[in-house]
DNA sequence: GTACCTGCAAAACGTTTGCAGACAC
DNA sequence: GTGTCTGCAAACGTTTTGCAGGTAC
């Protein structure tokens, strides 16, 4: 985890990005958040250790974040976006009925990108999938 | 084209749900849409049959049509959602550089639910996927 | 006739922006 | 010291809400 962050910093640094407090603190926030939180939550999250903090900068790191490529925004219906620090490649089983977000993997979808250039002439650089249902709890 | 819309009226019929002339309009609209539009697109397509016609009403049929399963919303990262009149499985590719999105197709991805059933311990209804790309226009 | 639907306006909500001061480098 | 980042508050655009009147059935 602490891993992790290193890299990331040293990434920051590398392209000559300021490493604030705050901006570390968001960043952490999201590494060692296994919920796709908001930015709200991550707010919340930071607030008391950062008293003066504002949901401005949690926006502003979040659209480098994502600018970047260390997280992902998913706005899937809901109100608002969750982020998620996306390390390795997965998907998201989304509960209906309490909007639970759980990671899930499959191998092998590569092949959808290939067909869907030849069907619709796009040059095809990711995919994202969501798969939508109820959640353990809830059933 | 006609004979979708007779059905779709003739499912809210059996449904009890009232046909006004705006609900109607609201539908036909989608139906007849080929470019997912927002909620705003159906409101200003409308809003000259429909001299008094309300953004609230387009959201209350929206609303409805989405939870009888007429349509899909869509909220791709974009300010506002997007519907989709689905009148069969398929999925979306989005343009990163205009934004356009265009269907596309590819049978048999109904193993991925088993299998994230299997890891989750969700019981999955349905997965919609979207693939992320450059349009052929913009290329 | 009755319940549901519409239109209107105001409000709510998440997100963005402008600006002045602060701080990482 | 400089240019970027932060915090604040106001603004923005989309969506929701409450309510009074209207209309499909």
């Amino acid at each position: 985890m602490e891993k992790k962050l290193a890299e990331a910093l040293q990434q920051l640094k590398a392209s000559d990005i300021r490493i604030t407090p705050q901006r570390q603190a968001v960043l952490e926030f999201l590494i060692n958040s296994h919920a796709h939180p908001t930015a709200d939550d991550i707010y919340k999250g930071l607030v008391d250790k950062f008293p003066g903090m504002s949901v401005a900068t949690v926006y502003n790191n979040l659209r480098l974040f994502t600018k970047i490529g260390f997280v992902q925004e998913m706005a899937y219906g809901d109100a608002s976006s969750r982020f998620d620090f996306s390390s390795q490649k997965h998907y998201h089983a989304i509960c209906e009925s309490c909007g639970k977000i759980v990671d899930t993997y499959y191998p092998g979808l590569d092949d959808v990108e290939t067909a869907a250039e030849q069907l619709t002439g796009f040059k095809i650089n990711e995919h994202r999938m969501e798969l939508y249902g109820i959640c353990p709890d809830c059933q």
